[in-house]
RNA sequence: GGUCCCAUAGCUCAACUGGAUAGAGCACCUGCCUUCUAAGCAGGGGGUUUCAGGUUCGAGUCCUGAUGGGAUCGCCA
């Protein structure tokens, strides 16, 4: 159990008894109720600003009712002390066993350790990637499939039934150009000079589609009008893209559990019936939209069009579902995917979009929002770009120049790991700088290392141990005498690692996976520190040749620094090192 | 111009969704390798949290406005 809540519920449980006794009236909100560790160790092990949020509504002095609750809270025999502190903060102080428990706890229930039961269970659909199915996945997609998988991991971790899911944009005209330039590519394979015009892709990856469609077809498509082989080279196309974009995904670690196809939305009455519903709740209609304030676009001209009433739900304007030639907009088939997944059964949706995507917010929650009555909530996460660093300097990509980054080339490159690891230091929506050189660096500077060593080294001191005849079997382990942990750097790693339930928490509920990147990164450092003071006083060190009790006690705890470090990776997806060479 | 995001140490970023004296890394300075991996550790200097108001016992965090940067703005997806 997260021992802050463990210590929450006392003080709630104290608080109660005293509206019982009549020290403090009756109805009281205990919501806003907290117990934090506090910013300044020097404060104690917990503090809870009880007093001074219940001194208003209580019409209380803040000092008073923490002094009184602190006189109950110590008759509780985990907490050995209880200061009134500042405005009204009262600061707890737990006793050493209870800490050391923590140790234990950590090795019964291994890399489940943190887990919480906040999901309950709920079935929540995270939607990210979606890459237009037109080329390998470049740089700027990483971000996106890096967060959003470590977001469906860390939703996991808090009790959730996830589906990681990818919409294939197949419906739409970029994969008539796609089905194009592969033709291109095609009659190329058979001897042909082509050009690329503009509104083609020129990619070096569609010759081997090319020539794969030759292999198929043989010269069945030569000199023949589009209206014979569109749909077919289309069709062969996507799916080739797809494999790549699998491939891609693959070479990260990703791995999706649905891939769900626009272009099955058409032709089979799905975005119809997504549209009569907000029909029936009179969002539709025909209207002409008010040119954007400000700017008027130098061709503008107002036009029929069927719009969606989004502005019932929170959006700034209406929105257009036809374009005035009748023909759907990418809205009504996005419409129409969601009210597919409100149909799943979901209780919850996020959609991890690029920052380019910010204009559609609005307008896709407003249309979440009248499909599920406001009964399923749909949280945007954008990611923010990528801004590429090479030798310090800024780098550009251009598919025209050629100076493409393809998620193959950084993972190749720097590996999946680090990859990984350094997207997730970044709150999404803050832009990232990914320099070529530095992550590559095998330095403190690079977190990725810093952690993974901070493995290796208890994996090491293990491996010295068991040298040393210590049982370093968990079942030993199990069994140390965790209170032989006494020293204040020892407590204090410990309480480190009883942190990890409650942050685990608090990144699930904002969806901020880049939290567990930073916790690791003090875990870690915490080791280090701890390792390096066993330089100076032979006392810490991890193995104690002549004392297996004490080495036994001591390597329960490395070994659950090493438990929690994994577990941490494990949610972002990158893989402990066992050793550093 | 409308909308959304961002602004914290010289640089790159945290700050437990409103808590106490705002923390790390890089860079700079000083120490530490015969001892469990120095890919590391200990210590030092460095701040009007862009600005102006407001709410609150308490604001980097919430609200209003301004400034600067980014994204986006029917008939692309």
């Amino acid at each position: 159990m997260n021992r802050f809540s463990e210590i929450r519920a006392v003080v709630l449980q104290n608080l109660e008894e005293m509206q019982a006794a009549g020290e403090i009236p009756a109805d009281l909100d205990f919501a806003n109720v907290a117990v934090e560790p506090p910013r300044d160790a020097a404060h104690g092990d917990m503090a809870t600003n009880a007093a001074m949020v219940l001194a208003k509504p209580a019409k209380m002095k803040p000092r008073n009712i923490a002094e009184a609750l602190a006189k109950r809270l110590l008759a509780d025999a985990r907490i050995v002390a209880a200061d009134v502190a500042g405005p009204g903060f009262l600061n707890l102080r737990l006793g050493a066993d209870f800490w050391q428990e923590v140790v234990g706890e950590v090795l019964t229930k291994g890399s489940n350790f943190g887990r919480s039961d906040m999901g309950q269970g709920k079935r929540v659909n995270v939607e990210f990637v979606s890459a237009n199915p037109t080329g390998p996945l470049h740089v700027g997609h990483t971000r996106g499939a890096v967060f959003g998988d470590a977001l469906a991991s860390l939703l996991d971790f808090n009790g959730y039934d996830v589906t990681r899911e990818y919409y294939i944009n197949d419906g739409g005209a970029q994969v008539d150009v796609l089905a194009r330039s592969v033709y291109l590519r095609y009659l190329e394979a058979h001897g042909a000079k082509v050009a690329f015009p503009d509104g083609t892709y020129p990619g070096d990856y569609l010759i081997k589609v090319g020539q794969a469609l030759a292999e198929k077809v043989g010269k069945d498509y030569v000199d023949q009008p589009e209206t014979v082989w569109l749909a077919d080279v289309r069709l062969f196309s996507i799916d080739a893209m797809m494999d790549l974009i699998r491939a891609d995904l693959k070479s990260l670690g990703v791995e999706m559990d649905v891939f769900y196809s626009e272009k099955s939305l058409y032709g089979t009455g799905k975005i119809e019936a997504a549209l009569e519903l907000l029909d029936g709740k009179g969002l539709i209609y025909e209207g002409k939209l008010d040119p954007p304030k400000g700017k008027l676009p130098e061709d503008w001209e107002a036009r029929e069009q069927t719009l969606f009433r989004s502005t019932e739900h929170g959006d700034d304007v209406d929105r257009p579902v036809k374009k005035s030639d009748g023909a759907w907009t990418y809205f009504a088939p996005d419409i129409a995917y969601h009210y597919d997944k409100i149909e799943r059964g979901f209780d919850m949706l996020i959609d991890v979009l690029g920052a380019d995507h910010g204009g559609y917010v609005k307008r896709m929650k407003a249309a979440v929002s009248a499909l599920s009555d406001g009964k399923v909530p749909l949280d945007i996460k954008l990611a923010q770009l990528v801004r590429l660093y090479k030798d310090g300097q800024p780098f550009k990509m251009s598919k025209r120049a050629g100076t493409f980054i393809e998620l193959r080339d950084v993972v190749d490159r720097v590996g999946r790991d680090v990859t990984r690891f350094v997207m997730l230091t970044r709150k999404n929506d803050a832009p990232l700088d990914f320099d070529f050189d530095k992550v590559t660096e095998q330095s403190k500077d690079n977190p990725v290392f810093y952690v993974q060593y901070a493995h290796a080294r208890i994996m090491s001191a293990m491996r010295k141990a068991d040298e040393a005849g210590i049982d370093i079997k968990d079942a030993t382990l199990l069994a140390a005498d965790l209170g032989k942990l006494d020293h204040v750097a020892e407590l204090a790693l410990i309480k480190k690692l009883a942190e990890w339930p409650r942050l685990v928490e608090i990144a699930g509920r904002t969806n901020e996976p880049h939290r567990v990147a930073f916790y690791l990164f003090d875990l870690a450092s915490d080791l280090h520190s701890l390792y390096h003071m066993g330089k100076e006083n032979s006392a810490l060190r991890f193995v104690q040749e002549d004392d297996i009790a004490t080495s036994t006690a001591k390597i329960a705890l490395a070994r659950a620094v090493g438990v929690v470090i994994s577990a941490g990776l494990g949610i972002l997806g990158v893989n402990p090192a066992q050793e550093m060479r």
